[in-house]
DNA sequence: TTATTAAGTCAATTGTCTTGACTAATTTCT
DNA sequence: AGAAATTAGTCAAGACAATTGACTTAATAA
């Protein structure tokens, strides 16, 4: 009888979900400010002082925040502050690459409580998956000993790996990485380890990182260009990160473009001339070696001929890269990150400058165009933990919704 | 005594936040599915058919949606579609460009009901300020004599007008733009019309009337490519526009890159090969030519060896430029549109095929990677229309907000 | 004719924020 | 020293909007 066609709609609320959302406010503008007190709270949320006591007191309660000495700030009745308490959760991240397996455990404020690290088996997630799972498991037992709360405030496990998810990908990759990638991996954690798994790529993890403990902290449009095997970036916009309709929004390695010196049509991916993977090429160096940071730190350090000419071209290429970002996003800041030895970061940013002009050049700026953000290896892995802890109690515009609004990763 | 360090904070809300949100859901279901039953509404927002009937019930009452004949679809009561009633609301658009100011009214559901264009007199907002207020009110005059409910119901005045905004701009522009940018523009606007006025780019205005009326309908991540006198792009991501910290996300006519043939280092912003100004540039029109439109589409209809050679260098430009949009932001689809005759579009469109390989390329591909949106020059007008509308009914996180909160154009 | 299904209403309930009056603790003014 | 002003926070009643569950109405299917 009838057509049956979908109704396209977006989902309504109610007080619920208001009142949802206020707690994640309370918690934000906690992890924002440091201490607040219930009438800081009142005014800087336009809630009434009743409505945040009201709150509070159930945080409280939950464990999530706690009360602080009364401090006297001139006239008036002395404020008790509140506080974040890093106990009241704790979630694990997963960083699959592709010569390493990590894991981290995280608590509320975005503490590293564990961290182990694996090298894979060979031969893909077949057989990979169960040492994935292995690994979560011990993670799991270690958090416990190191907090025995985390038994019961586990609120979920997020996994980064390289993207791009669900393109027809490299088969000629030795690592596998398009065999965990079109891998049921999220279904297969999630059934092994009874949490909620969500998945990004590492670019958005690494972003996800400097957003809840980095130089992302409070802003609310800022980018990360992730250089990493790869070369991606976590984008930061209204406050959240973004996904884009199929969960691959940011990987900027794959922008084409044309190399210095090649003809007008020689395009090529951006990450085969700025990634660690062309470094590697670059210095004739094993990605697989276990010890490639530090010889990439020695190669740093005295820089040769080779790794001039290798930060020249990457800094050429970044510094397109970043003028195209700047122009397309108009964003407070962007973010240099990766997994790489600082002596080399700092190269990277100083053949950066000066950058080029963007619209990005105002007056009043407050954060600098371009700025160093985590060069520590297990950034992507802290990322993918906070991220749990940032789609439970981070304010969001699908908290507030009855229907949860899930984008597929 | 104290520090008196603002406190960063997000607002909270209340059920009247929750309420608005709800409200806005109903009025946008409907845009999206033209007619919908309250128990259809339900299902759809997941709400109870109780609370959708009251909101129903008072949107009809506010002259915003009305019933239908009712239908009987199979076994059970018949059901009473509902509408969007057209006279509910109506808004203004002006856009002001380098050559022409037009304004349009629209109601409702989009459709436009007066236009009217100018020339402003030469001497930049100072003396042209006064001539723009003329404009709207004799529009307002018009529109109320089209429709007269619309003397209660306007809802605002959007302005759309070349970017970027707040930065040092050009000053060899013979038009004046840098002049208007830095013109109090929304402030005098407001003033002189008592009306709610906002501020956007063209290319934002042209995505807005996209989203509305056109290829855009009902995509929550969708890119419009702007090609005008200058070259811009308009983002809808999770079905809003996205602006940037400043207002000027989008500006991709100032990405800067290597012109074909060029040096290495020779990088020049992207609309000086991309544009209408650099096609003038290239025929030698002068783009103050009233009949601009009509010579264009003359040229186009039989291109001569220069028109070929500006459309396969825009083309080669804009196919880098939509592979980077691609990369960056993953959208369900980008739309080419701007104030061009259809000839000239059809043929950019042609020459911008085959498209560079890109992540959007992947299986299940509902909408295409690039389609041609409003090539009609009034598009620009009809979305800075939309925006009251839009920032009136439209589902927005920041409508469920106790505080409004204002991002700066 | 009867059962089933679906749309929609009625009336009471619930959950959450708001309102306005109040208490308490501190500094500033006289 | 005492009074006034200011600020933090609580108490109790009220308001608002969605929920709940029973009900009515109207159609098709058996």
């Amino acid at each position: 009888m009838n057509e049956m066609r979908p109704i396209r709609a977006k989902s309504g609320t109610n007080q619920e979900g208001a009142s949802a959302h206020n707690r994640r406010v309370m918690i934000d503008a906690l992890r924002l400010n440091g201490q607040l007190s219930r009438a800081d709270l009142a005014r800087a949320t336009a809630l009434t002082k009743q409505a945040v006591s009201n709150i509070i007191e159930e945080l409280e309660n939950d464990g999530l925040v706690t009360s602080l000495a009364a401090v006297r700030r001139g006239r008036g009745q002395p404020s008790t502050p509140y506080r974040l308490v890093p106990e009241g959760a704790f979630a694990i991240g997963l960083q699959i690459d592709r010569h390493v397996t990590r894991t981290v455990a995280v608590d509320l404020v975005g503490t590293v409580l564990t961290r182990k690290e694996t090298n894979l088996p060979a031969g893909g997630p077949e057989k990979g998956a169960e040492a994935v799972l292995a690994l979560i498991e011990e993670t799991r037992r270690a958090l416990v000993k190191a907090a025995p709360k985390s038994k019961d405030r586990l609120v979920g496990l997020g996994v980064a790996m390289p993207g791009p998810f669900g393109i027809a990908a490299d088969q000629d990759d030795p690592w596998m990485m398009a065999a965990w990638q079109s891998f049921p991996l999220v279904e297969t954690l999630s059934t092994g380890t009874a949490l909620d798994v969500r998945l990004q790529n590492d670019a958005a993890a690494a972003a996800t990182a400097e957003k809840m403990v980095g130089a992302a902290h409070g802003l609310d449009h800022a980018l990360c260009i992730y250089l990493g095997y790869g070369l991606g970036a976590g984008l930061i916009l209204n406050g959240e990160l973004y996904r884009g309709a199929n969960g691959n929004a940011g990987e900027i390695g794959m922008i084409l473009s044309r190399p210095r010196g090649g003809a007008d049509d020689a395009r090529a991916p951006l990450e085969h001339r700025t990634s660690i993977a062309s470094l590697c090429k670059a210095l004739d160096l094993d990605p697989a070696d276990p010890d490639l940071y530090d010889h990439i730190d020695a190669k740093a350090r005295m820089p040769d001929q080779r790794v001039k000419a290798w930060i020249a071209d990457a800094a050429f290429e970044l510094q397109a890269a970043v003028q195209i970002l700047e122009t397309v996003f108009d964003p407070q800041t962007v973010i240099l990150c990766g997994g790489m030895p600082p002596g080399l970061a700092d190269l990277l940013l100083d053949a950066l400058h000066p950058l080029l002009p963007s619209i990005a050049e105002r007056r009043g700026r407050s954060a600098p165009r371009l700025q160093l953000g985590f060069t520590d290896p297990w950034a992507v892995a802290i990322g993918a933990a906070a991220e749990p802890i940032s789609r439970t109690f981070d304010p969001r515009f699908s908290a507030i919704l009855k229907t949860r609004v899930t984008a597929a990763p």
